[in-house]
DNA sequence: GTGCCATACTAACTTAGTTGCATATATCGA
DNA sequence: TCGATATATGCAACTAAGTTAGTATGGCAC
């Protein structure tokens, strides 16, 4: 039930098609949470059976239609319950870290080239939070009470991005010598 | 085919029994791979027919007999292509940040409270990690060519369990200023 | 003598995720 | 004008992952 929650928390921000949700899911959502948009279509078929979401059918000339979801009064109590239910800490699963925890089975330049291959993956998505950072939240001292809560999320972006590029430099220094 | 991968990490480290690989699943190697037992003993039986693995009976007095897995030249093959095999970043699904990306539909004493349940969970994987570090890794220049891996790995535990405690304790001031 | 933990594994069920396909319109570059 | 890209939604079939429950033995503590 946790796209269910990811989707619903993407609703409340802003009431989009499910093409839209897509696209947030790939796009800066994706840092915390991802899915293709078949997942997403058919949660929100779902969702609108359970009345946590409402949709709107909007027609469009030149292009197809759409349909807009919002979160229901219903949807919006099942997502605050949720988010006051403490949880644990949500599992990792990493392929990195798989790979180079049986890495002695490979050539040590196997897996520095892959360090190196994913350092410049990281490197790219930390410009792309550092850029949102930036145009959306230049004056952090300034942020209202829903931008508080997105900035906080941000930086925990920032700051993973960060921690992996350093991992990879000191991992590869550490093979490489 | 991603549990299949760890699980083929895991014994090529050590060749154990599936009630064993659990006990590894829960503990260290939780910080990049989890499964539960149920999935474990699935998943073995399903690589035993691939005969990447092979079982060897034991029997035991005063307790169940269990069964020894070990990797076979096949599985070893496979591991060692999948590894070499480039992949991008491990998409991330963390059930605390849908929580705080949603968070202003909740009250903040809500959110404080569950950065500080977070906070103290994340301490406690951390001191975890330090006790084997310090343990197994206690010096970290005379590193085998396996330790040498496990102890990188073991590194980015530490990094990511230090960063989340310092992203919770930022979150946690924000909040409250 | 019952309750709990450790060992060791199985069966059945449910949810999540992937792959491939299908439909339709419009714009833009080669 | 052909193909790529963007908009916009969806079904069907399949594989993988995750949950809940149960089986069996032995030891220890209270």
């Amino acid at each position: 039930m946790a796209l269910s929650h990811a989707i619903l928390a993407a609703l409340n921000d802003c009431a989009c098609s499910g093409y839209d949700l897509a696209k947030k899911f790939d796009g800066s959502v994706g840092f915390f949470w991802n899915a293709t948009h078949q997942q997403i279509y058919r949660e929100l078929t779902k969702l609108e059976e359970q009345s946590h979401i409402d949709a709107q059918l909007i027609h469009q000339e030149h292009r197809p239609d759409k349909k807009i979801y919002t979160l229901t009064s219903k949807g919006e109590e099942y997502l605050r319950s949720w988010i006051e239910t403490p949880s644990t800490v949500s599992p990792l699963k990493d392929d990195l870290l798989v790979k180079i925890f049986a890495g002695s089975i490979a050539s040590p330049e196997t897996i520095v080239a892959e360090l190196k291959h994913h350092r410049i993956q990281h490197l790219e998505t930390l410009h792309t939070y550092q850029a949102i950072a930036a145009q959306y939240f230049p004056d952090r001292l300034q942020l209202s009470h829903v931008e508080r809560y997105h900035y906080i999320t941000l930086r925990q972006g920032i700051r993973i991005e960060t921690e992996w590029l350093a991992w990879c430099a000191e991992s590869i220094e550490l093979l490489e010598s």
